[in-house]
Parts: structure tokens; C-alpha cells; sequence
DNA sequence: GTCTATATCTTGATAGAC
DNA sequence: GTCTATCAAGATATAGAC
């Protein structure tokens, strides 16, 4: 976790401050993009003044990529977790479309900083960019290998090419957060037509109901 | 179009720099988000003064209101003119496949308009979103009465919730430019590949190839 | 029509008091 | 630890020459 030097315990109020501020971060960052985030306004929705922040981050982009890392690692973590507590014998779709769920909830459910985190991937400074991947590649690599093990189980329908098939799905989930707030739609909905579309969209044959 | 008022044919220099302004702008928010886009950088790119764009637009907004206009009209004109062009007897869920391949298109190969407006449409100051809704309400018409129409012929799986569905294929859609210009895949892939999954994801019977 | 020069405003960041 | 006060940088926007 990138923070300032400054060393202290987890219990202490200097932790629950810093917390405040991050979460208020991630809260405005899952509004607006990066550069429409203003330190001020971060600061006031923490309750600080903006000379605060520098006790904790060294600058505002050590911040916002704290922030934005915390939330691509949660998703990873939630996604990852929901695969590895399925059955050995469940089908490689079936594990796509608990995927599918679990990166759902995770947008939406879980906490600003993961819709933080998606909301802006595409407008990262280069540099952090670049740091970025390597956490994102991670994340990709997941992906992938529930995709080949559905093909190499014949469970995907032939022809499909991988890699695009896999990002279409994802940046259909990645889209929600531009809409879902304001639609009078359930999570619970949203989740079983991602699903059914999913699983669909993929199976080589007909899906069972 | 949004342009000061000074008056003037559209045959003079003044049109054509005000357009080199316009699609400069087109290809920095193609690139960068909202608030990166720096109206100095914007003039270099046209190869004029950043006061050079005063002479055109009344503000940095303006000019990134017109754009982004521009970009949102562009791809709903392809897409109502795909579907126009259809046999009057083509089913629905064929025309929604006409229509993911027409806004795929419009993406990726017309201009940097199109792909400005999808990259820029969340990072929007609240009055300019506002001002913008009546035409994002419009092009989304054109796709629920796609969709509308493939249910009433019962070509869509029972069940499925509209709306959530045509707002995921949408997202599959508008997520594209932030990963498709790093790939390899042809353009070609991409499209019959969204096809493919949109077709089956909906279909309520198996899709003939 | 477009430029140079400049005014003005916003915001990230620092200094130092408490 | 957090604040007030202030600086420095960078951007939008304007004035006025050409």
C-alpha cells in the first residue's frame, strides 16, 4: 500500500482519518473521472482540509492509484475467491457465469473503489499505467484460463476467438456502472440476464434451463 | 452545430481551420478523457494558437460539447441507416446483429468522433450531460424498438429482462475502444464475434450458422 | 482570421503555526 | 495530525496588433 513514511499503528486515529480520505476518493472517482476529481473536494468529503492529505500521500496521483489499485484488487480477490469455492466437477461455463456474478457484485455491491478502479482504467497517466499492468494482466490471465478450459471441455462454440469473446463479455460488465445506478433494474436481474447472455452467447449447444 | 456568430460560407479557410480545430479536438478526447484534454494541446494538434479557437467557439466546453454531439449523431445515422437499408422482412434479432456491426463500424472506422463521444459520455459536467440526454434518449430508442420487435416475434428467449439486455450488448459495444486498438484482432473478428455472441446470447432457439 | 502578450483563475503543493 | 496562509504552475480566456 503506498503510503507516506510515516509509521503508526492500525488502531490509532491516524488510520481511520487516512481511511476516510481514501474512501472519499474512491467515492469521487466513482462519480466523475480522474481529472474532474479536485484534492479540495476529496478533502472536504473526508472532513479534512486539503494539506491533510499530504500526511498520508506524497501527491495526488499516489492517492488515486492507491485507490484504483485497492479496487482491481478487490475484484481479483472476489472474482478469484467465488471460482475456487465451486465444486471440482463444475463445468467451465458454469465458472465463467459465477465469474460473471462475482465481478457484478463486485462493482456493485462490494465498495466505490472497484467502480472507482473500472470507471477509470482508460484515463490513467502513462506512468501509472505502466504499473499498473501488471495487476491488470493478472486479472486478464484469470479470465483466460476459464476461457480455454471451456474450450478445451468443448463447452464454447467452435470458431469463437478467444480473446475477443472474452473482453466483449467483460466490457459488457465493465459498462454497467454507466447505467445501472440510474436504471430501476435489480442487481439480482442484472446478474441472471449477464449470465443467461453469457452462457448463451458462448455454449456450443443449446443451454439447459 | 454550436459554433460563435460570426457568419460565413462553408466554402472559405475559416471553415476548413475550424473544422482541423474540430477533428483535432475529435482525436485528444479519442485519446485522452475530458479533463486531459488541454485546449493548447487541442490548438497544436489543428496547427493554430489555443486564442486561434476563440475565433470559433465561445468556450473550451463549447468545442467539446460539438465534438462529442457530433460523434453521438454520427453513430446513430449509421445505425438507423443500416437498419433502412434491410429487407423489409428481415427478422429482428438479424437487424440487432445489423445494428451491433453498424455501431461496432462507426467506433472503429468512421472518425474520432464517435469513439470522443462513447469514451467521454460518463466524465460529462452535469449541464452538458443534460443538454446531451435528448439525443442519447433517441439513439436509444432506435435500439428498444429493436429489441421490442424481436420479442413481439418471439425470436427472443423468454424472460429475458429488455432493457438490461439491450444496455449489455450496448456496454460489449462501447467497451471495445478501450482495449480493441492494442489487439491484434482484425476488425472483422470483432464484429462477427459480437455478432455471434449477441445472437445466441438472446436467441430462443438455436441460431442457425 | 490568427497571432503575441497578458490578465485571471484554479489547483496542486509547501511552510510553518498550533 | 491538522490547520491557515501562501506559493508556483498551468490553464482558460481576453485585448489588441497585424
Amino acid at each position: 500500500m503506498a503510503t507516506a513514511e510515516v509509521p503508526r499503528t492500525l488502531t490509532d486515529k491516524s488510520a481511520r482519518t487516512q481511511e476516510r480520505i481514501r474512501a472519499a476518493a474512491a467515492r469521487i472517482l466513482s462519480e466523475r473521472g480522474i481529472a474532474t476529481a479536485r484534492l479540495g473536494d476529496i478533502a472536504a468529503a473526508a472532513g479534512v482540509q486539503a494539506p491533510a492529505i499530504y500526511y498520508y500521500y506524497a501527491s495526488r496521483e499516489e492517492l488515486i492509484e492507491d485507490v484504483i489499485r485497492l479496487g482491481q484488487i478487490g475484484t481479483e480477490a472476489r472474482v478469484t475467491q467465488a471460482i475456487e469455492e465451486l465444486d471440482g466437477h463444475t463445468p467451465a461455463l458454469e465458472k465463467i457465469c459465477v465469474a460473471v456474478e462475482a465481478h457484478l457484485r463486485a462493482l456493485h455491491e462490494l465498495s466505490d473503489y472497484t467502480t472507482a478502479a473500472v470507471r477509470n482504467v482508460g484515463q490513467m497517466p502513462t506512468e501509472m499505467r505502466e504499473r499498473m499492468r501488471a495487476d491488470q494482466r493478472r486479472y486478464g490471465r484469470v479470465w483466460k484460463r476459464l476461457f480455454e478450459q471451456a474450450r478445451d471441455q468443448g463447452e464454447l462454440r467452435a470458431g469463437l476467438d478467444l480473446r475477443t469473446a472474452q473482453l466483449l463479455v467483460i466490457g459488457a460488465l465493465n459498462w454497467t456502472p454507466e447505467w445501472w445506478a440510474d436504471s430501476r433494474v435489480p442487481l439480482e436481474t442484472l446478474v441472471t440476464t449477464a449470465c443467461e447472455l453469457t452462457r448463451h452467447g458462448l455454449a456450443s449447444d443449446p443451454v439447459a434451463p
